[in-house]
RNA sequence: GCGGCUAUGGUGUAACGGUUAACACUACAGAUUGUGGUUCUGUCAAUUCGGGUUCGAUUCCCGGUAGCCGCC
C-alpha cells in the first residue's frame, strides 16, 4: 500500500475534483498549497495557515539543507513536527534553484517570461563555466547533478539526484520531487531537450533511490517532474517518459511564455494517468490557477500570495492592487469587498497601507494573511463549482471581474 | 551689541572657476508565478536673496537675510 493516493470524485472534461490522501490527513483537491521554504509561511502561524483552510504545506530542499541541515529537522522528526503544522507537507527538489541561482541569477528572467519581451529564443547556453564567471552565476550544471555555491556563504556544495532524494528522506515531507532541471524560458529548443532528457535520466535515478529505501516508501510518495519548456512535442515526450515510471504523483515544472502554457499543460496532461495526482510547480496567480485546474491540474504552490503581500500588493475580486498608492491613504473600504478572509476581515485599506508604508511588519503579515485566503478561497470555490457543475460559469465570473 | 562659522531637492550629505550639480532616504509610480526575508526598476525634486569679479560663479569677493557657536 503506498503512502500517497488520489481519487476523483467528479470530473467536468479536463478537469477535476478528488482527494489526494497521505499519512498526515486527506487532502480536498483542487488545492492550493502555500510555500514554507525555510519550513515557514512567511509571517504565518501554523494555526493561522489552518484557519484560511490550508491543507498542506511546501517547503524548498536546497533552503533546508543549507540551513539548519537535514539532519536536523529528521532529529526533530521530520519537516511538519519541526514547524508545528500537523497536516501533509511538499518539498521540494532543490531543482528550480538550479534555474534561479543559475541562468536566472543576477538578472530579470523569471519563471514566466512576457509575452512581448524579445525574450524568446536567445538560446543562450547559460550553463557553461564561463558564463558561470561572467556573469556571477552560483550553479553549474553536469550529467550527474549541479555544482553550486552557498547564496549563504559562498561554500561549495552538490546535488545529485541520490543526494536530492537522500534529503528528502531526511526532511520526511508526505510528498515530494524527483530531482530535476528547470530551464530558463530563454533557452531554445536543443537546450530544453537536452535538459528535458537530463532530467528524465535524473527522475529514473530519484525514483530508484527513493524504492531502494523501505522504510521512506512507507511513509513518503515521490513525484516525478514533467519538463519540456513551451514546446508542446518536448512536453509530450516528457509526460509520456515520466509517466511510463512508477511515480506516486506528478508535477508539471518548468518555465513558458504566458501565451505558451495551455499549450505545454495540455501536451504534458493528455499522457499523465488518471489515478494519480498532478501538481503545478511555482503557479500561481489567480486566472493561472483556474486555467490550470480547467486542465486537469490538482494542487499548485506559487510565493506570488506572500511575496506580493509583503510588497504592499493585495488580491481583489477587481484584480490586485498596490496598497501604497496614495489613493488608499483614506480608503476605508476593505480589503475586498467580496472576498472576506478570515482573520483579516475588520482592517481597512487604510489602516493596513498606513502599516505598510511605517515598515510596520504587522502590515506585511496582514496583507500575506489576505493573499494567502484569498488564493485558498478562490480554489476552494473552483472545487465546489466542479463537484456542482458550474465550474466553467465560475472560472468566467471570476476572470471577467478579475481581469476587467 | 560684537566676533566667528554655516547656508545645495522634502530630509541628510557630496562636488567643482568649465558638459546634463552627485548619493542616500522620503515622495510618486511600476515589477514580482517550485522565495537569494523590508527586494528590484523607474520618475519627480535643489545651489538663501541682491550685487560684483570672470569668457564662464553653486564655487571667489561685498552686502542683506536666517541659523549655530563664543564673548559682553
Amino acid at each position: 500500500m503506498r503512502p500517497i493516493s488520489f481519487a476523483a470524485e467528479k470530473r467536468a472534461g479536463a478537469a477535476r475534483a478528488g482527494i489526494l490522501r497521505t499519512p498526515h490527513g486527506d487532502i480536498r483537491t483542487p488545492a492550493f498549497v502555500p510555500v514554507g521554504t525555510k519550513a515557514g509561511v512567511k509571517g504565518i502561524l501554523p494555526e493561522q495557515l489552518a484557519a484560511l483552510r490550508s491543507q498542506v504545506v511546501l517547503a524548498n530542499t536546497y533552503h533546508l539543507y543549507l540551513s539548519p541541515g537535514e539532519k536536523l529537522i529528521e532529529d526533530a522528526g521530520g519537516l511538519g513536527p519541526f514547524m508545528g503544522w500537523t497536516g501533509p507537507t511538499m518539498t521540494d527538489s532543490g531543482g528550480f534553484q538550479v534555474f534561479s541561482l543559475g541562468a536566472a541569477f543576477g538578472r530579470t528572467i523569471t519563471k514566466i517570461a512576457k509575452g512581448d519581451e524579445n525574450a524568446r529564443d536567445q538560446g543562450v547556453a547559460v550553463y557553461d563555466e564561463e558564463v558561470q564567471s561572467q556573469h556571477g552565476q552560483l550553479a553549474i550544471i553536469d550529467e550527474e547533478g549541479v555544482t553550486f555555491t552557498s547564496h549563504l556563504d559562498g561554500t561549495l556544495h552538490r546535488f545529485t539526484a541520490e543526494r536530492s532524494i537522500e534529503i528528502q528522506h531526511a526532511l520526511g515531507a508526505d510528498m515530494f520531487f524527483a530531482f530535476d532541471e528547470c530551464t530558463s524560458p530563454t533557452a531554445d529548443y536543443e537546450y530544453q531537450k537536452d535538459a528535458m532528457r537530463r532530467t528524465h535520466r535524473w527522475a529514473e535515478r530519484s525514483l530508484k533511490a527513493h524504492r531502494q529505501n523501505i522504510e521512506a516508501n512507507r511513509k513518503q510518495g515521490i513525484f516525478g517532474i514533467v519538463q519540456g519548456g513551451r514546446y508542446e512535442d518536448l512536453r509530450e515526450e516528457s509526460a509520456k517518459e515520466i509517466a511510463s515510471m512508477d511515480f506516486d504523483g506528478f508535477g508539471i515544472g518548468g518555465s513558458f511564455s504566458k501565451e505558451d502554457m495551455m499549450g505545454a499543460l495540455q501536451a504534458a496532461v493528455k499522457h499523465l494517468p488518471e489515478g494519480k495526482p498532478r501538481h503545478f510547480l511555482g503557479i500561481g496567480e489567480p486566472g493561472d490557477l483556474l486555467l490550470g485546474i480547467q486542465e486537469g491540474m490538482d494542487t499548485f504552490d506559487c510565493v506570488a500570495a506572500t511575496r506580493l503581500g509583503r510588497h504592499g500588493t493585495i488580491y481583489t475580486s477587481n484584480g490586485p492592487v498596490n496598497l501604497k498608492r496614495e489613493e488608499f491613504k483614506s480608503d476605508f473600504g476593505p480589503l475586498d469587498e467580496l472576498v472576506m478572509v478570515p482573520g483579516t476581515e475588520s482592517f481597512t485599506r487604510a489602516y493596513v497601507a498606513h502599516l505598510l508604508r511605517s515598515g510596520e511588519m504587522l502590515g506585511q503579515i496582514i496583507a500575506s494573511m489576505h493573499n494567502l485566503g484569498f488564493i485558498l478561497q478562490l480554489v476552494d470555490g473552483a472545487r465546489d463549482a466542479l463537484l456542482e457543475d458550474r465550474f466553467d460559469a465560475y472560472r468566467e465570473d471570476f476572470t471577467r471581474r478579475y481581469y476587467a
